[in-house]
DNA sequence: ATGCAACCTCAAGCTAAGTTGAGGTCAAGC
DNA sequence: GCTTGACCTCAACTTAGCTTGAGGTTGCAT
């Protein structure tokens, strides 16, 4: 192994499978932190590839990255998630998607009892009221992009 | 009831709930249409509240505005969907609600086998490699507005 | 005839999570 | 010592689904 640990961000980018400019971007952001080489270019530490890899992993679960800076502000400056962090944030996640799924079951059978009835009555119709038993976790439409 | 029909553009949006703006924006888009008066002012039929609530209703069930406007476009022209058009439609809505439901059990099932492992590692971790089982209808993380 | 709420258009702004491009610098191999 | 790919910054652009504001007009009740 290399003595020198520090890695350029191309390197990062392709280990991780981000682009360049995510990295900068989540830099930007506060999400990593880079050294700088005394010619300005950022070099980053090993522990890094977690950390971005971590991101990755709750950006797929469903974490806008203010929730996944908020979870990574819960660390000690600039360290990984490790064993124990990632019990606590998966905890919360788990109840995140147990609600997404809790929802959509809700939305599939009113869309069920709906099928052909063709009411879409703004009064009546289970599909169009049922605003209070969706999205306890949000105010909008559910999107899997 | 009235001998006349028309609808002005902010009667519509107390009776839909939608905004003033968004059903312009709706019109621009092609998503209704509306008559004007000899003053320019636009007045909307009676039908076109059911119009308006399928948006609303299709919307919620995760449709983008690009979707709806096709699933629309299947009708005769300024037609509102009735109870055959909604089986037809619903029938899709469906099978998409599953696969989401699939799709968040099994990354639920990733993340229990996975807490505490906290080993994020980039080639073995099941969260991290999940891809090719996550997110058939999709591309990118799974959001709930 | 007048007051004024509701309407009109058009342009710009918003959020999220980046990408793209212009114009310039750095570092490493030959 | 020079070439070249990787790097730098900063600004502008992207998509979706609207909202906001400026500046002006309409239509209905009194």
């Amino acid at each position: 192994m290399k003595a020198n640990d520090l890695l350029p961000i191309g390197e990062l980018a392709r280990r991780t499978g981000l682009s360049v400019s995510a990295i900068r971007f989540y830099e930007e952001r506060g999400l990593v932190e880079a050294l700088r080489t005394s010619g300005n270019q950022r070099r980053f530490l090993r522990g890094d590839i977690r950390r971005l890899s971590f991101i990755l992993i709750a950006q797929r679960l469903g974490l806008s990255l203010a929730e996944i800076e908020e979870a990574l502000a819960g660390l000690p400056q600039g360290r990984t998630p490790n064993a124990a962090d990632w019990k606590r944030i998966s905890g919360s996640i788990h109840k995140r998607i147990e609600d997404q799924i809790a929802s959509l079951e809700k939305m599939r059978d009113s869309l069920d009892g709906c099928i052909g009835c063709g009411c879409l009555s703004l009064k009546k119709c289970a599909l169009y009221n049922a605003d209070d038993k969706w999205g306890e976790s949000g105010k909008g439409p559910l999107v899997l992009r």
